[in-house]
DNA sequence: GTGAAAGCGCTAACAG
DNA sequence: CTGTTAGCGCTTTCAC
């Protein structure tokens, strides 16, 4: 049976297409279409189980009624809860939520945004950027492109912006092992580095210690995702083994953390009698991890809400400054780092 | 600046729209196009920095290149691997992917398949059912709508699935458990427990116990989504003090062994020593989980990829009678079980 | 080898 | 209050 059409409705009721378009479209009493008319027009599109076509909506309307998302890797959970957020809200609006990953590779995540953009004809984008270069965004920015950034944003240029205090949270975790007792430690940082949520960790990092008097040499590492296991292997055991004697890591990001975790397991070594942990970036399975890790916590759905109100604002149409909301992040102490155990400082 | 359109390539080059359609659609060959008159289309399109509209040409043609996906939950790391997996498999072949949660609530997906059906003319879909009443597959089977099921396959019709051996998993599971000492198993289930992996897994814990000639009662429970915390507290308290007196648990899945590790460890329950577990789904935080924990692993990758040969197959026109490809498990030992230890028989 | 023309289903400007 | 008409951008049949 072939789907109903506006057509169908007309011809059946014996009116025009524009009067039913105009009903359905809940229209009808701005244009003072009689109530029985309305009525006839909806039992009949219910009728003959009729939906309106996107497609041709979209073509005739040039609105896709689509969002796109742009994240690194949708099942690090990180991404996951923050995209589970923007769907419902996204949908709440009347949209819908097309998701992407760009598995960490600019070249992949400057297509995604292109196929987004020009075929799939998405209304607006949100996207954790993995580009070092901003010459697509300087672009889609001249052209008015709704789009907002999430998580990371990229180099000198006014952008809508929602993420957290990256800086002061690395600060705040740090300065938390050091009134613990630990004094040399280490940071695990992930290449590409020049993302810019990285950098400000890494220097939240270094003036906590800086603040109280710590130098230290050869105390950062940078492991690699495309060879994580190894590159994470050498950090850790050159960080705890070599010079450094590291009594402590930060690590950069959950899943960062997650392979150190591998490694300091396999290695022996005691959380957090030998060496304490905390973890940039919460997640469940940290609760019941062996230790349960101290982390620095993001508010991943205000996060989620926070990115389509900008970008709303945007689609909207009036042009808006580029606005940046910076939220807190919290320190969720487990016991990565033995604040709880008696002989603590 | 206006997007350039296919009309504005044919002004440029003085050709019709209908050429340069056919050459931007690599059929210039096949027409009998001259090669000099294609380059001269390809030039200008990159010039113009053409890329076709999706929707005009899906109103065409009467398809949407999209693919849809619905699972319970997309921030559950077992539904995110496989969706990573689609994603890519589609996304090679040309389409998009369109992925919405259901929640566990049946009414929401029934109404989130009408969605991606009617409104977005999804040209397939792909689903981890959460329904009991399987009407609304009926009637898309007879419309001949290219469909689905992974994970879980609805109630009594033939049907396109990809899945695993959810009977010998639990079975082999529960064996473990048996062979390493363990008389006294629990089974923590979920509601709607209608669920078809549910009950094959309940299944194959029962028959489990038969062979070995080990009778329990109330040796089962069910939990619940909506009110998780509270009743996977009651379950594990009731199972592990309770008349049974259990020594050991066998979670029927992933969320829900995350729930009973939580309270496992505030009850002070040592595992394996005092009550070993399995839990059916494996995941990368069990790795590192308190203690590793010894789980059923499903091959996630490949149900992803079976799942859209299926799809495709159908999508192909030909009518293909239903097919099932049933997986095998994997049990990974890790330390839940106590299996590693000197003492285990 | 190439072009004209129709039409997918919808919306919106305009006419009455 | 309701209808006519045009057209969004593309593909495809048919004609030359």
């Amino acid at each position: 049976m072939k789907r109903a059409s506006l057509k169908d409705i007309a011809e059946a009721l014996n009116v025009s297409k524009t009067l039913v378009s105009l009903v359905l479209n809940n229209k009808g009493e701005q244009w003072g279409i009689s109530e029985e008319t309305q009525k006839k027009v909806f039992k009949k599109a219910e009728e003959l189980n009729y939906h309106p076509n996107q497609m041709a909506r979209g073509l005739r309307t040039g609105k896709s009624n689509i969002i796109g998302l742009v994240v690194a890797d949708i099942s690090n959970p990180f991404y996951a809860k923050i995209s589970r957020t923007i769907e419902r809200e996204v949908t709440k609006l009347g949209f819908q939520l097309l998701v992407c990953s760009s598995d960490e590779v600019p070249e992949k995540e400057y297509k995604l945004i292109e196929l987004l953009k020009d075929r799939q004809r998405v209304e607006g984008i949100i996207v954790a950027t993995t580009q070092e270069n901003n010459g697509q965004f300087i672009q889609l920015k001249k052209e008015q492109f709704p789009l907002v950034f999430i998580d990371r944003k990229p180099e000198e240029m006014p952008s809508n912006y929602v993420g957290v205090d990256n800086y002061q949270g690395a600060f705040d975790a740090v300065e938390h092992m050091i009134k613990v007792g630990k004094r040399r430690i280490g940071l695990i940082n992930v290449s590409p580095t020049y993302i810019s949520t990285l950098q400000e960790r890494v220097e939240g990092y270094k003036n906590a210690l800086k603040k109280h008097n710590i130098k230290l040499v050869n105390s950062i590492h940078a492991v690699s995702y495309n060879d994580i296991e190894k590159t994470t292997e050498e950090a850790v055991r050159d960080l705890v083994k070599g010079q450094l004697n590291a009594d402590a890591l930060f690590t950069v990001n959950n899943y960062v953390a997650v392979n150190c975790l591998q490694v300091l397991h396999k290695m022996n070594v005691r959380i957090p009698e030998d060496v304490a942990m905390i973890c940039f970036d919460d997640m469940d399975a940290f609760k019941f991890s062996h230790p349960p890790l101290t982390t620095v916590a993001q508010p991943l759905e205000k996060i989620g809400e926070e990115s389509v109100k900008l970008l709303m604002k945007q689609m909207s149409g009036k042009t808006v400054p580029p606005q940046s909301r910076i939220l807190p992040t919290k320190l969720v102490i487990r016991k990565s780092c033995g604040s709880h155990l008696a002989g603590a400082k």
